[in-house]
DNA sequence: TCTTGCAGGATTGTTGAACAATCTCTAGGC
DNA sequence: GCCTAGAGATTGTTCAACAATCCTGCAAGA
């Protein structure tokens, strides 16, 4: 083995080390508070418009009131809460506007990430497409399961690995973000199966056209597809 | 003058209301520590790789911990400090993948406001295009008396306006977030002169462009634009 | 000489109580 | 019925304290 193979083979090792040592080192208290509520938001246990007291989360959390404070921030930074100033936090209500502008950045970022693999391409080892499949197949699963949230956040992975194909934190970050706004409008919603449904075909398409490199295909696929959607959830938006 | 006249200038009078009242809401404490360090950071008074000791602060800032923590913490999320468990807060120091990350992202979202316009035409009243106008004649002037971090102060509040044309607000947040992190790339670099000074031109070039309504030549030209901007970058990085 | 292990000091993480500022809601006056 | 005033509740902010963790320097051993 040439020295120049194994110094590679050594910074993968040390890279994964690094992730697992960022892992082991959340800030505890606070972001495990945030976690808890993050879950509650997103799964729909607080619903829209909910305010969130301080003194009751203090108890139900079992953190000081400043901790509790700080983990509120961190999800308002995510928009999975809103404060207002003397008022508390609240879930926020996400209007037609919002559904608007939070697609118009799912294409313009999703769109750009598939076109873009086509510069990148030779250096794309197929096992990257791997997690894609993974959630294509959960999808198909909990389908037959009639599991329809499942369905839900089985598609919504399936959008944030096809993000990550970038290798651009930033816009994992963003789009941890807008997917986690989206949530918040599923719930007001109805009807899980007709919102999810159409989407697991679909994302299997999707895989399919990487799988075989068209990319361009692929893009504009994924346009017209989040048209689609967007369409959709202003539909049942102006008819709830 | 017609009623529909009326109204839309209320209306616009109800925003410039509404814009202060939000200011003047500011979470004072908190908000009003992180604006000051916000500034020092983006001023280069806080150089990449320094650490913020909290009693130190502190005292500077006459808050307690508690509020001066929840400063951090809105910073954290601008991307201008990064938490290290039990060791602190820091100016992040980028490196040459986090220029190519932020460049790729200014990309996507400036090119695609640009090429939007064409849709919203009609609805896009010339006075849009001022501020605009104002940045870059704010330039012009700063150059002309030879105050070069001025001009990258106008030039990406072009950038900021330019963005701020596709009424979308989580643009705006993203590209705020962006170039604050840009800010802190340009300290690492000694000649603001030669940073700057190219994008004057281009800026006006590309303000003409829109004032023509030419969006396709004008999406193209900023591509471009950004393109040799990022690379100027890197350059100046490689060689420091 | 270099590494290893161990205090000691310094800094951060978290808590609880306290008080000020602000909002909400109810009661009373017109 | 509508408006105003005040009580009660909630949030904003501070302070002091303690626990947990990290960094530094030094001594012991290979």
């Amino acid at each position: 083995m040439s020295t120049g193979g194994a110094e590679t083979e050594r910074q993968a090792w040390l890279r994964t080390v690094a992730a697992d040592v960022a892992r082991l080192d959340r800030s505890s208290s606070a972001e495990r508070a945030a976690d808890i509520l993050r879950r509650s938001i997103t799964e729909g246990a607080l619903p829209p418009g909910a305010q969130l007291s301080e003194i009751e989360l203090t108890e139900v959390l079992e953190v000081s009131r400043n901790t509790l404070r700080e983990a509120f921030r961190l999800l308002t930074h995510e928009g999975l809460l809103v404060y207002k100033l003397h008022r508390g936090v609240f879930v926020p209500e996400l209007d037609e506007h919002d559904v608007i502008d939070l697609y118009r950045l799912r294409r313009v970022l999703e769109v750009d990430v598939v076109r873009g693999l086509d510069d990148r391409d030779p250096e794309l080892p197929a096992s990257r497409l791997e997690p894609l499949q993974d959630d294509v197949e959960a999808a198909e699963a909990a389908a037959r399961a009639d599991r329809w949230p499942v369905v839900g956040t089985a598609n919504m992975r399936f959008h944030e690995h096809l993000i990550g194909l970038a290798d651009s934190s930033r816009m994992d970050a963003m789009t941890g973000r807008l997917l986690a706004e989206l949530r918040l409008l599923f719930h007001v919603i109805a009807t899980p199966r007709e919102l999810h449904e159409p989407y697991i075909e679909r994302n299997r398409r999707l895989f399919e056209l990487l799988e075989a490199r068209k990319y361009d295909e692929a893009a504009a696929d994924l346009h017209e597809y989040l048209l689609h959607s967007e369409q959709a959830i202003l539909a049942a938006f102006r008819s709830r």
